[in-house]
DNA sequence: GCAAAAGTGTTCAATGTACACCCATGC
DNA sequence: GCATGGGTGTACATTGAACACTTTTGC
């Protein structure tokens, strides 16, 4: 009986939201709240967001990046960590709070407020899955400079992701994050240079990463074809937790 | 009529979150959205954090950071704007949002996410108002490194709000915030002190800020006693601003 | 004249930047 | 043997860090 009361009562609630009757009575207290996550990785030389396809209303049709609602009972970076694995087989992924949206016009007909994350990941350990979300029509990688119209303020949180990515990569080599366990010197070069949106020196950005001591030699080569194999590394993760937390804790 | 509905479902809203019984239906959307402000300054030589004692439940008498709820037709910087407003009579202030916490546990018997801001004022800038504000038993000052205890999980907010000033002042002087509008090079490298928690050159701190095109000498000196009177300068608010554009936009 | 804070330069180390050629392989 | 991307070192400029004495004023 009262779980009755409670869903009638909520189903109102939502109801007024929807129509934004309650934008009259200024003092009111009660929002909703989602996690929107932009997930990035590079595949195919190219810097790619996952996007979702919406089914329902608003902005039907149109992509979105992935994003949920807060239950009551969880903390906020579970909830990112959620929708992301609803999406993605993640593990071992870079996972950060971005920045908190909340304009009153950002969602239409009701008031919504967004707490995005981006998250940085390896082409190679993703397997999107569309079966296991509702209210998703298709979900499919897109470049980022090729970006099709998005639902809501989607296209600013992307940038703004972006932009933080840039910020952390001139800290941090969070780009190991976004490339296979084992990469040419090439490779990772390629990365930094598709998220800073600049070239690198060969010479020197191969002297400065040696240097940093980040980095393990695997004594593996590519084996391509047409040209001179290249040397594999991994990196070292001792090394790279220690400057993960000088920078991030 | 319409109203009265409301406001008795309203009423019952609160109360249900008020006592977690919406935390056993995990689907549900609704949450509570409040602001939190760490407001700043430098006095007496000292870096301060702007605190507000409580007079409801919960945390009842406690110290806390000031904060409002989120009124649903604003915006989250306007909210936080609000706050900063109601408790000081501020201009040119540097405001930025800081983070948003959710842990469902922070707020007793209830889901309160609050986004937090964090600001920086200039002391002189600043009239304390306690009348200004409900639910609010005095309105102080305390010295950063000498907090009472605090309500909520607000020592962690302001742990973090001093973690991101620290980050802010080295890319770009947002110590200027802090400081009377004229100001002599030992005051701005005292404030940077402060912010750092570290001792800096003098002769090294002084170079680099005159070099930095950022200050105007103002031809006047300090009238002191018992000392040699002191050049003071003011900021360049162009090459202030360009630089700021440059870092925060 | 002395106490107290203001003001001032040089040296060295580390880091970043610019720049051009040879190498190993597959075809 | 040639096309393709892999790999390498040096010189210069900029920046940050260490360090101690003289100057101006009020009393």
């Amino acid at each position: 009986m009262l779980k009755k009361i409670i869903s009638v009562f909520l189903a109102f609630n939502k109801i007024l939201l929807y129509h934004g009757v309650m934008r009259t009575f200024a003092e009111t207290k009660t929002h909703e709240v989602t996690v929107d996550v932009v997930i990035l990785t590079i595949h195919d030389n190219k810097l790619k967001v996952l996007l979702v396809k919406r089914v329902n209303e608003p902005f039907r049709g149109k992509w979105s990046i992935p994003g949920g609602f807060i239950r009551l009972s969880e903390n906020i970076d579970d909830a990112a960590l959620r929708v992301l694995k609803e999406k993605t087989s993640v593990q071992n992924i870079y996972l950060e709070q971005l920045y908190t949206f909340g304009d009153p016009l950002r969602y239409p007909n009701a008031r919504v407020i967004t707490c995005a994350y981006f998250a940085l990941l390896r082409a190679e350990d993703i397997k999107l899955d569309v079966k296991n979300t509702e209210g998703v029509a298709d979900v499919q990688w897109h470049e980022v400079d090729k970006l099709p119209p998005l639902a809501f303020d989607h296209k600013e949180i992307i940038e703004y992701s972006l932009k933080r990515t840039r910020e952390r990569l001139e800290l941090c080599p969070v780009a190991f994050q976004l490339l296979p366990k084992k990469f040419t010197l090439t490779e990772l070069q390629k990365s930094y240079e598709l998220i800073l949106k600049k070239t690198l020196d060969k010479r020197n950005f191969r002297k400065k990463m040696l240097a940093s001591n980040m980095l393990v030699e695997t004594n593996e080569v590519t084996k391509s074809v047409s040209k001179r194999p290249a040397a594999l590394y991994s990196f070292d993760n001792i090394t790279l937790n220690s400057k993960r937390g000088h920078f991030f804790s």
